[in-house]
RNA sequence: GCCCGGGUGGUGUAGCCCGGUUAGCAUAGGGGCCUGUCGAGCCCCAGACCCGGGUUCAAAUCCCGGCCCGGGCGCCA
């Protein structure tokens, strides 16, 4: 939409134009002065000159501040020697919207980095940085990407709840919530409900949506809220029948970043590469032989931790030469009831890992009644607390399966960005829920 | 939650080890000069040691506590 209205401004005689924008930058030079607009798409010098512009306009720029907001109605020149803006305009009237506080609490113009913590206690002023809205233009293709890749393979778009009963499935930290007179949760994940709408019909589906962690966790790679692009589907062979789905997804929204994002990659100086299908697979127990080969010693039947992840990485981008590989069949006592074994000790369990960091885990799930309540015997939980979700097992269930994608990390690898809360537009963490 | 590191003008930093003049610099801000700047330039002005306690003749500097921030781990996406 901004594209259209942004072209309906030119008005088309004579090189008028209407523009907008925040100031960047006010060089005044005495009888010359120049005022850089920025908006999203561009830069805009205005040039105002002593004599030749009207007196009134040209005196109207001594309030102009920086990150003031204007409109100006002009002549567009081609002109070579503005070299740092796509466009100049002659302006012969200024709209001034709002003036800013001289003192800004950070420069947009980013002549001094601010640090992160001070970026995201004033977002507002950070997200005028060219670089950062890259981020999130990018994000926005990458999920169209992944979502027309979706719907053009039958997957249905749902909504499942966000405020959940009882507490979901893993031990991760739930957010409560007074509902009423009683209490309730913040998902941590729409695992259960997406089963469910597989069990109510719908054989493949996505929901596109927020998920809370209440964990204390203090890392670059950690929110306390964040977003995940969820796919189910039924009727499946295995668990390698959603690996197909996501590496294809995946691979269709890097494509389309690729596609429509040449100018932020490039801003932000990332050489993107549309990764190869099948992505490589490592399965347990070997996944305990490469990593003794790699000098770390895990032991047999448990699960792997964060070096392990790394080193794994090394070993695929060796190997395969690839950033993305899947992890399966891991330990059935490291995963949460709901997962399909594939015997007594793995499970139909896949994570999938993208430059060394978990991006997803997902797989076969169990869908026969009797077993399904025996793994939850098996995990010492409660059966009576999940009835609310078994039950409708014993009404009928296809086999099924599938995965969640974390929307910032995946946005965070692809462009090698330090910290998870640089790819969230208002991160959330322990610490942080302002602004 | 555990461990490690750090808090100096609005922002970003130097100084801290080895305590001692007006706490330096850049940028933003205020004022001035300049008709093609584009990280504009030049001159002038103003602006800071996280909070509390302790050691000492003397603390930004050493010690203790608190608060805040970053990183590592765990947990996970």
């Amino acid at each position: 939409m901004g594209d259209r209205w942004e072209e309906g401004l030119h008005m088309g005689e004579e090189g008028r134009v209407r523009v907008h924008g925040w100031v960047s930058e006010v060089r005044d030079l005495g009888r010359i002065r120049f005022v850089v607009l920025r908006n999203w798409r561009e830069k805009v010098q205005l040039t105002l000159k002593r004599g030749v512009t009207p007196d009134e306009l040209f005196d109207l720029t001594d309030e102009l501040t920086q990150e003031s907001v204007i409109e100006a109605i002009g002549e567009e020149v081609a002109e070579k020697r503005a070299k740092a803006v796509d466009r100049e305009v002659i302006p012969s009237k200024v709209i001034v919207h709002s003036i800013a506080d001289p003192k800004l609490p950070m420069d947009p113009n980013w002549k001094v980095p601010a640090q992160l913590p001070t970026r995201l206690d004033n977002r507002p002023l950070d997200l005028r940085r060219p670089e950062v809205q890259a981020i999130f233009k990018i994000e926005a293709s990458l999920i169209h990407g992944m979502e027309d890749w979706l719907r053009e393979n039958g997957f249905l778009r749902v909504f499942t709840p966000a405020i959940i009963g009882a507490a979901s499935e893993s031990g991760a930290e739930v957010f409560r919530v007074k509902y009423f007179d009683r209490e309730a949760y913040l998902r941590q994940d729409p695992q259960l409900h997406r089963q469910l709408t597989v069990i109510g019909g719908f054989e493949r589906i996505y929901d596109l949506g927020v998920n809370w962690r209440a964990e204390l966790s203090h890392t670059p790679r950690h929110l306390s809220e964040f977003r995940s692009i969820a796919v189910e589907l039924a009727f499946i062979e295995n668990e390698q029948d959603t690996m197909r789905v996501e590496e294809s997804m995946i691979r269709a929204g890097i494509q389309r970043v690729v596609e429509e994002r040449s100018r932020e990659l490039e801003l932000l100086g990332i050489q993107l590469e549309i990764p190869n299908v099948p992505f490589p697979e490592l399965r347990f127990p070997k996944v305990y032989d490469i990593l003794e080969e790699m000098g770390k010693e895990v032991e047999y039947g448990e699960d792997y931790d964060t070096e392990s992840e790394k080193l794994l990485w090394q070993y695929v981008r060796q190997e395969y030469g690839s950033d993305f590989f899947f992890v399966n069949r891991f330990p059935f006592k490291a995963k949460p009831f709901y997962v399909m074994k594939e015997d007594d000790m793995w499970a139909r369990s896949v994570d999938l890992l993208y430059k060394g960091l978990e991006l997803s885990s997902g797989g076969q799930r169990e869908h026969r009644y009797e077993v399904l309540l025996s793994q939850i015997v098996e995990k010492g939980m409660n059966p009576k607390n999940l009835e609310w979700f078994t039950k409708f097992f014993a009404y009928g269930a296809p086999p099924h399966g599938g995965f969640a994608v974390g929307i910032e990390r995946l946005t965070m690898k692809m462009l090698n960005l330090q910290n998870i809360k640089e790819a969230a537009l208002f991160p959330r963490d322990p610490e942080r829920v302002l602004p």
